[in-house]
DNA sequence: GATGAATGAGCCTTCATTCAT
DNA sequence: AATGAATGAAGGCTCATTCAT
């Protein structure tokens, strides 16, 4: 009788997680945790409801798989993607548009993960780890690698790592989809803060009297 | 008639609506728009749960009460409260911290309207006017009063009146109640940064890249 | 439009709390407790389904109530309502007669009780002390009006009162309802049996090794 | 071909099938039927869940298997087992001691059939048979072996035998499972109605109103 | 045949909303 | 106008049963 195709019941554990997690990040992220049902889940991962509870132990249990999934992706390499830049200015301006690329890129996962931040302090310090401290470390070793920058005092270099990062989370993420700003005015926006930090930043001798003459800017 | 304490037996309506908005308030933050029941703002506003229909048309009334309740407040003048540093450099770093101090003041209201926002695109425009171009502009006047920043392309002078308040929010309200980060340690990185780009800014005939050898002070 | 009675929303939690626990005794009885919904029984007793849970705290407070409210009616006065009879024997035979009643009147209650006291303990205290310490206590004092019972040692005094309790409740509850027996059978076994007690020790001077002569066997 | 200890790789389906009936029996007991999982059941007999559909067409089939595996089991010869007494009143009590035991071998069968009995009328008929008829047909040909019985009226004979079970019964099970009273004073309180009975029984022409003239001493 | 992963109906419970008082 | 008792829709979760392997 009926002709249509009738997913037949399969055995594939992975396949059907992973079709959840997807499914609820999307869920959640635009109708909010409480507000997305178990069932809209299972319906559009195309799986039984019940799966969620035996899989994941739950609703909230999905909801650590997700963060716990995007963990265990999050080491996606900078360094393996983008090559140093040629003066520390382009190479800040770079890095700030790589990070705006990569928050909006999670920003379906950002748009999950800090609205429950808000409620469960463990929650924060996972971000705290994955999208703070891991991203900031990895942009100051690159930062590392100018001559202007090694010169800088540690702390002087930390706050630069932490200006990048910052400028690619706010207008990666918090201006064009908490705020709605335009997606390129705010990289625009941000491409101007870059160059501002950097080119002072490369005509000044920081902090250090010591005068380095490469600096030449532009 | 009797003109002695009158002490209405009951509170006026305007006493009501205010602490129906200051009890939800208190309660979307820290547990979520969802998970707060009405039965407790009820209980904790020590008025009825039915006013809340009455009043503002049942709970998603009452959070866009609290929204405009805010908006109204908002304009708390900046002039009205801090002077003018006598450097730019001075000024740059007061204006972060003041902006720091306010975001950390708001961070109840933030915590509720920061989780609604990422689903209802509308209320995403009333932060990007609230707490975004309003406060940007107020900056950009009081950094327009500097020699240094009047010389500025107008793009720059913008850039860095969102420096200011992107910093205020990330050191101000993300970092300590999103990701926990102690709320000191937040706030000197943001010292740093604005120091950073403040000294660089004084030290430099911004946007041209005129190589000037003076600065380095300390 | 709608000609019928519409059953008004009314404000009267004794009357909904009585009727809850009036139409539960009668679904758990002959449901059983799990499989008799809270749909049922709200049904049943033509009022929401969220009051079982706001009045009695869910199901299980439902049942709970069953039994306090069983316990406080519990002391359907013996001495009331039936006269001393002239005789031991027939005192006995009349005491069987009442407790096979009452245990029939109660069967609803004995059938919600019982399966649950096999799991929870502290039910089958509740029972020991009201279906058990309590009548037999009953009888036992209205048995010591006897001369013959007044001169049996006090252990026998209670076996007799165990005696007629036990029997009741066999014949009264265990027979007919549990295991399907006749009612009026049953009723006769009992009384056959409480005769025979009875009889015997009308014509015995119990536990004395008092010999005595009669014994003729047929 | 192999003839050395063929072990076979799986249970052999009777083994399996009386695997699951012990496992239910337990977990029924403890449980009861609702509150008990398949999937439990199966784990404690270390089996597939699915077996209990082939095996018994589902939950409630099993029940059904464990009743009549009881039933078949049920003839556990009295007559085997116990000597008859040199008394009636020793023979009384001795069967009623008899049953006291039966009852208790017996209490997790009687745990899982009697609340279903309560709700399945076939059931009742099922323990009628086998736990009141048989057993009280056993009893009562015992007691025809003694000169007082076979004196006395065939409805008194029963009823000395319906005596007996019923106080094995109430003594062996209700008392101590499911009202919790302790087994040794339970067992003791139905000795001494076992001796006042066979006391009676053995120092009176039974059934006759003799008059007898004595008592009421004191 | 045996297994246990997958299904989905149905449960208890919660809670915004309504409305008699 | 104010109250909070009553409503009932909808949610997360359980578990007997089915069926691909």
């Amino acid at each position: 009788m009926n002709l249509l195709v009738v997913k037949s019941r399969t055995r594939n554990r992975a396949a059907r997680e992973q079709a959840l997690v997807t499914a609820a990040s999307q869920l959640f992220a635009s109708l909010g945790f409480e507000a997305t049902t178990t069932r809209e889940i299972a319906a559009r991962a195309a799986c039984a409801e019940g799966l969620i509870h035996r899989y994941f132990g739950g609703k909230a249990g999905l909801l650590l798989a997700i963060v716990q999934s995007r963990v265990s992706h999050e080491v996606m390499a900078l360094n393996q993607r983008v090559w140093p830049a040629a003066t520390l200015e382009e190479e800040i301006q770079q890095l700030v548009e790589w990070e705006i690329d990569r928050m909006w890129d999670d920003r379906e996962f950002l748009s999950v993960i800090i609205p429950r931040a808000l409620l469960d302090p463990s929650l924060g310090d996972v971000i705290h780890r994955t999208c703070v401290i891991q991203r900031t470390k990895a942009i100051a070793e690159r930062l590392q690698g100018f001559a202007e920058c090694s010169a800088l005092p540690k702390a002087e270099l930390d706050a630069l790592a932490h200006f990048v990062a910052v400028t690619g989370f706010m207008f990666g993420f918090i201006r064009p989809v908490v705020v709605r700003q335009d997606r390129n005015q705010a990289r625009e926006m941000a491409v101007n803060l870059a160059k501002m930090m950097g080119r002072n930043l490369c005509s000044v001798p920081a902090s250090q009297p010591t005068y380095s003459p490469q600096a030449s800017v532009r």
